[in-house]
DNA sequence: CCTCCACTGGAAACCTAGGCTC
DNA sequence: GAGCCTAGGTTTCCAGTGGAGG
């Protein structure tokens, strides 16, 4: 065991480190420059230019499949847009709405970027949402702040909650000014647009901006960049980044994706104590972010999902929702907790369908009945360890 | 063509944990 | 402290159903 140690610490100490910059690769990076979407951080700061001037800007929608720059891009113009600007009541908020998860906390979010005073502070659960709305538009009211408000991933909310929020916000600026609140929309859905409030529509989409998908070589391009500032020279050939971009370019043009993958093989070479990325070490990233996916997706699960689950492996060649919940059950009497309905354990095997952990269809046995048909998608070997950890559930040994 | 199984999945009610105001 | 609010998970109830076997 020692052993093993002491020869990752000794290699860790003779080989150099790759990275001079690792943070240049990381999600949150914002670059100097972007590159392929100079077209659109232009659109976007042509639509917020008014912010200098001290009036509100027209409301803006970006559009693009993930990974290919909208956020990004808005991260850019808005800090560049702080720099320039001379108004001191300018607040900015980027508030990812899935993040976020629920409507209530996408609000909370807003307030905290807002820096509402303390006595003001939103509790992360006990408002009503009206109050929250309320607290937000009185406190920008008095400040006379000029907000822009990035919502990212504003699908998400309107499909889960509904266009409510969005309108009020569309409809608060007669009652704020001077001040307003400009809203910057983020969608990975093209068409979400359809289900909307057309007053909601044609007030958040007076201006939009569409983002393409990244082509393989401008990933190629990008990735070459960033490697410049994360690596030290020679540790991305241009073969390693190729293919990088090769992978991720398979899926759809994925900027974010070619850059993690970029990383997380510059951290297997490390390491490994080599001098450079190799074509071994991008497959083995490749590999260990599909893995790390599903370990962190099992983790996270709460208690009855990790027995649901549990249960599942059990049967080898898949079953049924009806001999599912007896060995669920049983799992749930052995180590004591309460089990769940058979309803409510229909629904949890949706959810874990939805999670792409399990396949659960339905499928009708004629006389036989109607029933889910359960197949576990991962090795039940490494799904059992995982689950096992869980100190609820270690008693199973 | 009809039956009838073993569920599915919608709807509504209920519960808990938190926080508000008075 | 009473009585109100919310989110989010769960239970209860039940009408609905695809298709193999009659």
């Amino acid at each position: 065991m020692s052993k093993g140690v002491d020869e990752i610490f000794r290699r860790a100490k003779e080989g150099q480190p790759l990275f001079v910059e690792r943070n240049a690769l990381s999600p949150e990076y914002v670059p100097d420059r972007l590159p392929f979407r100079d077209e659109q951080a232009g659109a976007v700061a042509e639509v917020l230019a008014p912010v200098l001037h001290d009036s509100k800007p027209s409301n803006l929608l970006l559009y693009g499949k993930t990974g290919t720059g909208k956020t990004a891009v808005a991260r850019y113009v808005i800090s560049r847009l702080r720099k320039e600007a001379e108004i001191k009541q300018l607040a900015t908020a980027y508030v990812n709405t899935r993040l976020a998860n629920t409507e209530y906390r996408t609000l909370a979010l807003f307030a905290d970027a807002l820096g509402l005073p303390q006595e003001k502070r939103i509790p992360f659960t006990g408002l009503a949402i009206g109050e929250v709305m309320d607290r937000i538009f009185e406190h920008i009211r008095l400040t006379e702040a000029r907000v822009v408000l990035v919502l990212d991933e504003i699908d998400y909310l309107v499909k889960t909650f509904g266009d409510e929020t969005l309108y009020k916000f569309t409809r608060s600026n007669e009652r704020l000014s001077p001040g307003f609140v400009a809203l910057v929309g983020i969608s990975n859905d093209l068409k979400f647009k359809e289900g909307l409030d057309p007053r909601v529509l044609s007030s958040l989409s007076e201006e939009e901006i569409v983002f393409p998908p990244y082509t393989v070589d401008e990933l190629r391009e990008i990735l070459t960049a960033r490697a410049k500032t994360a690596f030290r020279p020679g540790v991305a050939s241009p073969a390693a980044i190729n293919l990088c971009a090769a992978i991720a370019g398979s899926e759809h043009g994925d900027a974010r994706r070619a850059i993690d993958l970029l990383r997380i093989a510059g951290e297997v070479a490390e390491r490994e104590g080599l001098r450079e990325i190799d074509d071994t070490c991008i497959r083995r990233a490749s590999d260990k972010m599909e893995h790390d996916r599903v370990e962190e997706a099992l983790r996270s699960l709460p208690i009855q999902n990790k027995a649901i689950l549990l249960a599942v492996s059990k049967f080898k060649s898949g079953t049924n929702t009806g001999e599912l919940y007896l060995a669920y059950a049983n799992i749930c009497r052995r180590i004591g907790i309460e089990a769940l309905t058979q309803r409510r354990v229909s629904g949890i095997l949706a959810e874990l369908d939805l999670l792409g952990l399990i396949e659960a269809s339905v499928v009708s046995k004629g006389r036989r009945g109607r029933t889910k048909k359960i197949q576990l998608l991962i090795g039940s070997e490494a799904l059992q360890k995982t689950l096992l950890e869980d100190a609820a559930l270690a008693s199973l040994e």
